[in-house]
DNA sequence: TTGTAAGCGTTATCAT
DNA sequence: ATGATAACGCTTACAA
């Protein structure tokens, strides 16, 4: 196979030439037009022509004809947590299927606004938006997709959090507690805002309360899901059962837990949101709310490369369900 | 401030139309050159027009006029191990700071070697690599920098694995132990084969011979290390002590011993590698050998980007360090 | 069926 | 100091 590392690019024209035929012929042939109306002999010379000089299109010439990069962006709000690497994941593989590539953005450093309008510049395809925060601070733009949050300028696609939150809250239900605690960010993000108030609201339903001082603010980080852990447990009463808004967070309970001597799930239940690959690597492994990260960042890839979507798109929300697993049993009695 | 959200692109033209110059003028202002030796009333002109268009240059079209693309790839071969998530993040950080953005390529589904075909295709400024394996399988080509294998063909940079190994031989002897296994993959990358032999030479430097049998392999995953130290938990007699060839294999190993009743550090003491911050997370917090990933992603694209490297580069190793926590500690007596 | 010509937005090389 | 002009590699009319 005759490849060329590091040679002088080899061009339509030098196919060309030593096809025989005229340069636009060769885009005619090898460009994605099967089309196009070439004679078969013609056709025939120009790809012999094209694999003996190991001829690679040129995506970024090819780019500028067209007005696009093929290629999409991923903008993150912190590459430290599991779940946007698994939507980046997701979104990875069907654009390297689809001949597209990942232009990947933490959003810790530059703010995703910042972000878009360097993508913009390079005339991206598209941008998957895993958002940190509700409000429009993004300049709209007609091609992005935003991960878990609906939105009125851009089209979305979701999980079903307000099931998380159910599940999560009829599962405690079920194996008996009443006692029964949150912690989570005090975020205004459909992911969080949504799953919070239907677990509230399936156990107000069920006539169980939730205290107020047994609901506590950490933001998705396992360290603060410890601290806030930490300091519920310091609380005279504790609840006998906790949801996390996320795995990281229950994670870092797990952590507080073991800190102050309280052992779970026996003393205290626990149930995380996500199913991060982590919630099996800790003891005992995570009894979690699995969501499909991976399905998220592919179909958000999905609907920027096909690129058939308006405004007002919205996949119908993707199922999610309960993993039971270690961290979560029936209250002491 | 004007912006141009996905209206017709303001190109050069349209801000030297409005500043009454020609456009290549325009190109003298706003380009990377301020040695231009251009009026300071037209410099002023132009920037104002382009300031008031909203004019943002097109990536692409520079892109095509100087044969590169302002963008780095980076190639890793797991996405789900958060060392190399590290790496592209110390990589990503650098890249953004210097404009340049970051193509994501998970050599899960398709091989390095295709990924890096794409990539040369839109003119990639240059390429991190962390190889899966060793052996020249790469189409060479003079833009590669390879995290952690030196290489005749490109340049690498590289962590000082073997004081990795030392390191850990080190603080088992110090400890006490003398019955002592490794869990690792059966890889030739300098990255396992080093620290491993550097790893069973010092012990023997020390008198300690590595059992054979106490010898075990896993692939660099979890799941892999759980289940190899599930086989070495099940041996007649079992060693006191393990060092594990990454922080992923290590936490396999916790869980091995969690399942078969074996308690760590006091029945087990285990070390890790790599550092991730996953190892803070679990139940004790692991002992390991912390290897600076980010800064060798960062050190990798400055490399590229900055483009002063020869095939021979090689950055110093980066040092390494033991960060003791709670998995290692004295044999039973 | 195929070749000619124009253009994508930018930078670079010249004259002027 | 600035303005024509060409070129990067490709696609897409349109003409032959």
């Amino acid at each position: 196979v005759p490849r060329n590392p590091s040679g002088p690019a080899v061009t339509v024209h030098d196919v060309a030439r030593r096809a025989g035929v005229s340069q636009p012929t060769v885009s005619l042939v090898l460009g994605g037009h099967p089309t196009a109306r070439v004679a078969p002999a013609t056709r025939e010379r120009v790809r012999k022509a094209a694999e003996e000089l190991g001829y690679r299109p040129n995506v970024v010439a090819r780019g500028l004809q067209q007005r696009r990069s093929f290629a999409l962006g991923v903008i993150v709000p912190d590459l430290g947590n599991p779940f946007s690497i698994d939507v980046i994941s997701g979104a990875e593989r069907v654009a390297a299927q689809e001949g597209h590539a990942v232009l990947l953005c933490d959003a810790r450093e530059r703010t995703a606004a910042d972000h878009l309008d360097a993508l913009q510049s390079r005339w991206i395809d598209g941008v998957i938006v895993e958002p940190a925060a509700s409000g429009n601070t993004l300049p709209l733009s007609h091609n992005v997709v935003l991960i878990n949050e609906p939105s009125a300028d851009s089209p979305a696609v979701l999980a079903d959090m307000e099931g998380a939150g159910r599940l999560a809250a009829r599962h405690l239900l079920r194996l008996g507690h009443t006692a029964i605690g949150f912690v989570g960010p005090a975020s205004d993000l459909f992911r969080y805002r949504d799953m919070e108030r239907a677990f509230v609201r399936t156990l107000k339903e069920a006539g169980v309360d939730l205290r107020s001082d047994w609901l506590r603010r950490a933001a998705p980080s396992a360290q603060a899901g410890e601290r806030a852990t930490r300091a519920l447990l310091e609380l005279r009463e504790r609840p006998t059962a906790l949801l996390c808004a996320n795995d990281l967070i229950a994670i870092g309970a797990l952590k507080a837990c073991a800190a102050k001597g309280v052992s779970v799930p026996s003393d205290l239940s626990i149930i995380g949101c996500d199913d991060i690959e982590l919630a099996r690597l800790v003891q005992p492994e995570l009894t979690t709310i699995a969501v499909p990260a991976r399905e998220l960042g592919a179909r958000a890839a999905r609907i920027l490369i096909r690129g058939q979507y308006t405004k007002h798109t919205r996949v119908q929300p993707l199922p999610v369900h309960l993993v039971e697993r270690g961290t979560a049993g029936a209250p002491r009695s």
